[in-house]
DNA sequence: CCTAGCCAGTTTGGATCCAAACTGCAAGCG
DNA sequence: CGCTTGCAGTTTGGATCCAAACTGGCTAGG
């Protein structure tokens, strides 16, 4: 028997829930939350509903105007290049960590990360143009592999708040705009598993300085992409 | 008017205390909240206070166990090694950012700061041996001086998520740990605001490099004296 | 003597209910 | 003609209620 087994309630997997969907897209950006709606969508009572929205509110993925309901928080690009700019800072510092301490099991995630997205890039290639529904499924594939990558360098630092830091960061950027900004401009793809190999490289050899210096530039470059992103569409 | 008021509820109310009363140890680590003496004791129904906990919750301050109540989380000196980790990382660079940008008002901060930590240290020596509340009182101060001084840093250094992750990360380690550390070495005060003026005079120069590699030198010292404290406190 | 199972008491989780606050619109007033 | 004010409808915030799950102690059986 588990003496502390965190047992789970439905407030949290709501809460989960509705993170996925914010920051996958499917709720967009700005999207009024209304208790009723949800608590009839997801079969439930308002009070788990009411709970799951403080916890998102708490993590900052939405504001609760009081009497008015919940929206999901919308990000500006100085925002997103704040959160980058952070995020830039703690993986670099998760390279340095890891820089050697990768075990045969990482090297082979980090290795699946890459394939994925080289394939995910050649069948991009062979896609009809206009073929949106095709495109996001592909950006979709894109931002889960590159995430893969990310997180394996964050899991092998060994450092829990490093890696809880860092992934409230991710979520506090949807990744919707990461998407975008893949569809928007798919030569970022192969720049951006250039940039890996030469992270991987560093982290086995191991120069830990420099998978630090690699990997800090390579989210920074990241974030500048996405923030002109959002520039240009706020334009 | 204001369109678009964040008002907060009470819940958002209960929440903000209850986290005072947790980090600054008047709740100890490893108690247990029950919704019912919380109602009571703020004179509200368990419905504000279940929110609450949800939103401590999801910052890391609490756990829940299903049917078995909420508790404050403990915090080994792994962890908080682990934290102070990161905490050194993000304020040096948020050092390196504000270094040459503190206005009159952010100096005259800083300024204050010093004043209250070297005064206090002044005071203590005047201090009654055994004289446990005195202490008591003074540490509270020295905490407060000091959180003071390190959040003008993080301010200056204009990036929200910087200065929101390093506070998640300051409530994540409760300053009661902090004064306990002071209380149990007072001349970490001296040594602290020696760390300080370099840390000031590097900022007002401007020297971002040296600003940044001071406050990362600081802050590390600073987890790792508590680190150790945690573990003589264990064995 | 030790373990399994049962029962009462306690505490939480979720549903429901009611009052208060916000929204939008329309009518009245300057 | 524009601004304020009042009113109906909607939505949330908080309280209360009930069922389900956990705790601890006690008893019966091996």
């Amino acid at each position: 028997m588990t003496p502390h087994a965190p047992v789970l309630s439905r407030a949290d997997d709501l809460a989960h829930q509705l993170q996925v969907e914010i920051v996958t897209g499917r709720i967009p950006l700005g999207a009024r939350l209304r208790q009723e709606d949800l608590a009839a969508r997801f079969g439930v009572s308002r009070t788990p509903v009411r709970e799951a929205l403080r916890q998102l509110q708490a993590i900052g993925l939405v504001d609760q105007l009081g009497h008015r309901g919940a929206v999901v928080r919308q990000f500006s690009a100085e925002e997103c290049r704040n959160v980058y700019l952070v995020r830039a800072e703690l993986e670099g510092l998760a390279a340095e960590r890891s820089a050697g301490r990768l075990t045969g099991y990482d090297k082979a995630d980090l290795d699946v990360a890459q394939a994925l997205l080289r394939t995910g890039y050649e069948r991009h290639r062979l896609l009809a143009a206009g073929d949106e529904s095709g495109l996001a499924i592909l950006c979709e594939q894109w931002s889960q592999a590159n995430e893969l990558f990310h997180n394996v360098i964050l899991a092998a630092a060994s450092c829990p708040p490093l890696r809880d830091t860092v992934q409230s960061l991710q979520n506090a950027v949807p990744r919707s705009i990461a998407w975008r900004t893949f569809a928007d401009d798919p030569d970022i793809i192969p720049r951006s598993v250039a940039d890996h190999d030469r992270i991987v490289e560093a982290l086995v050899k191991p120069d830990a300085r420099r998978a630090r210096r690699l990997l800090h530039a390579h989210v920074a470059e990241t974030g500048a992409t996405a923030a002109r992103w959002l520039e240009r569409q706020s334009s």
